[in-house]
DNA sequence: GGCTTCACG
DNA sequence: ACGTACGTGAAGCCT
């Protein structure tokens, strides 16, 4: 048979698209693409494989048609389509425009209708079609030998070309019979409900024992009792169906077989288009295809010229050649930030000064920027390492524009990685050679080793071809505010606490250990015993061996890879068996010791110091985190734990300021919300549970017991994580329902506040990214997936994103002010700590006035919301002791 | 490298 | 019918 003509279902396959792949497939600038993506690979390998005699792509307009009025409900699933599919609607247009393909779509008429109508149209001319779907509704056209169905399974590269023989293969009824066997069993993403019962193997029974509707609707009595009453209750819902379903094969289509033919491609537009969508790989294939140059862009390899500027009073001539106007990029080893740094002296030259390290001075940094003029600021990529290194050096740091790193964690915080490298190759057409033996790992061959200064050559030159393209993006998302005014100050802040770091009681931590250490033993041998056996007690595999099968233990909950063990469950055992007590307890002592004792004393440095690195571009709310060790988890909750707390002290002449928000981040919901209530409560500075437990439990606010108290506080910290009733109930110890009551009179109480989350959700599905009042964004791929599991939790994130964001946003101009103020007084007190609403402060005694009026007073003034923030402030010779 | 557990806000 | 609170980092086991 002759080539067969293309009838491509547009609408079909950009949904597919759509779903298949993730909504953070996006350009630097924000559009996302990931179903005009999706769509246009489809299409380019459709016309690759199937070499076609011609092609026509049909689409829906946008307007309900009248064939559907009767049922208002069909296909409105597909309708609520979310915006970020709507908006690339226009792309595929664009791109199948460009490529020149003949589109028809018709008032009134579904792009199915259509392809059935040139279907059946191109049979009647005995001419082979093929129609690329992914919509079911099409198996009813198929008919040998003239029309096939290319069905898309899943994603963007399954499908399963059907003839007749595979239709019955696939559904069990022939291609004429599939109309009816869909109106029995319905269509769930159509909206359409079948015969309840009635499922895809008992629909093609009854189709091919009885041939259609009207003889099984004419034998109901053959059929079992239940069968016969599901059928003779829905007879006029599958007969609705089989109306509904049925494809319309003469739509008053204009044109003819012949003219469906690819014209001319306009490769300008193509270029343009593609460019912007930044389908650099989609292009090649395409030109492939069609034909057409591309202008194939390789990416640029940065291998820069390096001058050494040799001595502090450089020559005029090795800095007569810098002039730049955009911020000057510096560079540095990737393996020792301190080895020297390197000065793009000129962009399109790709030349860089070399500044080595026994040459880094003040003065040698000043020389090589002062050169330049002007008030140039310099732009590096994780300028935090830097500044720390050189801070041990006692060289000043020079004024930061922009961070490579913290300006593409800015633009998509859920991004593995802001290495410079692949920054480089996500933003710019430039790309950095293979790292060699020398940059990735110790051993140093000699020979193929690479330059020091030529290493720092390169990153200083990319992180010059990166300032452009990433300022320009930031400024499109409005990043640009938060990007220089919160973010990058906040850069030397962290690099200057990190430096200085945190006092640690060496012996007091070893003592500690020490006494872990045996209190470990002895619950370990208390196991062993109630077991009867030596095991593991780390291993949580053997754990469950001995408890659910050897002491034949009632599972609690179950992990992927079997019965949990974790404390919840432990403690529902509690009392079955005297090894639970004495694991619950070997837990808490192990962890202890092993986390906090081993783990803190092998980490403390010079001058008995532990020197944490804060994390500027993991958090994907914008709050910050620590690790190396992590200081943002040192244990306060259990009274064993809190032992620790006294091992962290101030240097000798200092004591130590703990300063924290109150309930910032419920302050935020007020504030975002603008609940009345919650407003009303805070303004009054009452105790905001047990303010809250009066409004829910209806009662005086001087009878809230403790219980009603402690209920209506884990309300409100469960609220901005999105809790339900479930996990309430599971928290408080309480029945389900009666947790979904308490979760009710909340709402009513604070009705604003379950209208933020509505909104908030709304929002964020709509846009595809929630966005902090600072302009934080956070893309929320997950609202847009066909999982309802995946989608919920998605919506759990939208909520807590606006607000766990903004009490960040809130902490972080609060530390950049501090520390600001504390420089310009030129206080000899020092910030060394945070812990996400927490900062400590070293202070010398005789500004402890100063410094307690100084910490409150700049938390407090950080941001003005609708109710005022809160701070507590206590000193002592510890942080434990640091209590208000 | 994945999984489980558990420390914090 | 299923799963069930957001965000982190570290330790230890196991494949």
């Amino acid at each position: 048979m002759a080539k067969p003509l293309l009838l491509i279902d547009g609408n079909s396959l950009t949904y597919r698209a759509f779903f298949a792949l993730p909504t953070d497939m996006a350009t630097a600038s924000g559009q996302v693409t990931n179903a005009v993506f999706g769509f246009t690979s489809m299409l380019i390998n459709l016309l690759r494989d199937h070499e076609p005699s011609g092609v026509v792509i049909t689409f829906d307009l946008p307007k309900p048609t009248f064939r559907h009025k009767a049922n208002p409900e069909y296909k409105a699933t597909r309708e609520s389509a979310p915006d970020i599919l709507r908006q690339q609607m226009g792309l595929v247009r664009e791109v199948v425009d460009a490529i020149n393909i003949p589109v028809i779509e018709l008032e009134g008429y579904e792009a199915d209708d259509i392809l059935a109508t040139l279907a059946t149209r191109a049979r009647d001319q005995k001419r082979a079609v093929i129609i690329v779907t992914g919509d079911r509704d099409s198996y009813q056209l198929v008919e040998d030998p003239f029309i096939k169905v290319l069905y898309n399974k899943r994603g963007v590269s399954d499908y399963a070309l059907y003839d007749e023989k595979g239709i019955l293969e696939r559904t069990g009824v022939k291609p004429s019979d599939y109309v009816s066997y869909a109106a029995l069993r319905g269509d769930k993403s159509d909206n359409l409900p079948g015969v309840p019962g009635v499922g895809e193997k008992t629909a093609a029974k009854l189709i091919n024992t009885y041939g259609g509707l009207d003889g099984i609707f004419d034998a109901t009595e053959d059929q079992t009792p239940k069968l016969r009453q599901n059928l003779e209750e829905n007879e006029d819902q599958a007969r609705m169906n089989l109306e509904l379903m049925e494809l319309v094969r003469d739509a008053p289509v204009d044109a003819e077989l012949d003219e469906l033919q690819m014209g001319e491609p306009d490769h300008d537009e193509i270029k343009r288009l593609f460019d912007f969508l930044e389908f650099r790989s989609l292009h090649e294939r395409l030109a492939e295809v069609i034909g057409g140059s591309v202008d194939r862009v390789e990416r640029t390899v940065l291998e820069p010229e390096v001058e050494t500027f040799d001595t502090p009073a450089a020559t005029a001539e090795q800095l007569a050649g810098i002039t730049s106007d955009v911020p000057v990029a510096i560079g540095y080893d990737e393996d020792n930030a301190s080895a020297g740094v390197a000065v793009v002296k000129d962009g399109e030259a790709a030349s860089v000064v070399w500044v080595p390290q026994s040459q880094l001075t003040d003065e040698a940094v000043a020389n090589a920027l002062g050169a330049l003029g002007g008030d140039h600021g310099v732009a590096l990529h994780d300028a935090k390492a830097i500044y720390r290194s050189w801070l041990t050096v006692g060289v000043e740091v020079p004024a930061l524009t922009l961070d490579s790193a913290i300006a593409a964690y800015l633009l998509d915080p859920a991004e593995s990685s802001y290495d410079l490298r692949e920054v480089l190759l996500r933003y710019t057409e430039c790309e950095l050679p293979e790292p060699g033996p020398a940059a990735s790992g110790q051993l140093d061959f000699g020979e193929t080793s690479v330059d020091t200064s030529v290493l720092a050559g390169r990153n200083a030159l990319a992180v010059d071809r990166l300032i452009e393209p990433l300022n320009r993006a930031m400024e499109a998302q409005g990043l640009a505010e938060l990007n220089t005014d919160i973010e990058v100050p906040l850069i030397s802040v962290l690099a200057r606490m990190e430096a200085i770091g945190i006092g640690v009681d060496v012996a007091e931590l070893t003592r500690l250990r020490d006494h872990l250490t045996s209190e470990v033993n002895r619950l370990r041998a208390l196991i062993h015993e109630d077991a009867g056996e030596e095991f593991n007690t780390n291993s949580t595999k053997q754990l469950r061996e001995i408890l659910f099968e050897k002491l034949e233990l009632t599972p609690q909950k179950k992990t992927k890879t079997g019965y949990s063990t974790d404390a919840a469950s432990l403690e529902k055992l509690r009392g079955e068996h005297p090894i639970i007590e004495h694991l619950l307890d070997y837990r808490e002592v192990e962890k202890l010791r092993s986390t906090y004792g081993e783990g803190l004393l092998s980490e403390v440095g010079e001058g008995d110091r532990i020197r944490a690195t804060f994390n500027q571009t993991v958090a994907r709310t914008g709050r910050l985190s620590s690790d190396a060790p992590n200081l943002h988890n040192i244990p306060v909750r259990s009274e064993m734990g809190r032992e620790f707390r006294k091992a962290f002290v101030p240097a000798d002449g200092y004591e130590l300021l703990v300063a924290d928000y109150n309930q910032i981040e419920l302050r935020c919901i007020a504030h975002l919300a603008e609940d009345p209530g919650l407003i009303a409560a805070f303004e009054a500075g009452d105790d905001i549970h047990n303010a809250t437990a009066s409004r829910v439990f209806d009662v005086d606010s001087d009878k809230v017991t403790i219980e009603q108290r402690s209920k209506a506080k884990m309300v409100s910290y469960g609220l901005a994580y999105g809790m339900e009733a479930y996990g309430l109930g599971q928290r408080l110890g309480i029945p389900t329902d009666e947790a979904a009551t308490i979760l009710t009179a909340y709402f009513e109480a604070f009705p604003a506040v379950r209208d933020y989350m509505d909104k908030t959700i709304a929002e964020a599905r709509e846009r595809g990214y929630t966005e902090t009042l600072f302009g934080r964004r956070r893309k929320i791929p997950e609202l847009a997936s066909g999982n309802f599991r995946i989608r919920q939790a998605g919506e759990r994130q939208a909520m807590n994103a606006g607000i766990q964001g903004l009490a960040a946003d809130i902490f972080k101009v609060a530390l950049v002010n501090l520390d600001r103020e504390l420089r310009e007084s030129a206080a000899k007190s020092r910030l060394i700590l945070q812990v996400h609403d927490e900062v400590i402060l070293e202070v010398v005694p005789e500004e402890h006035d100063q410094m307690a009026e100084l910490t409150t007073r700049v938390m407090a003034d950080a941001f003005e919301l609708r109710v005022p923030l809160e701070v507590n402030l206590a000193f002592g010779p510890s942080w434990a002791e640091a209590k208000a």
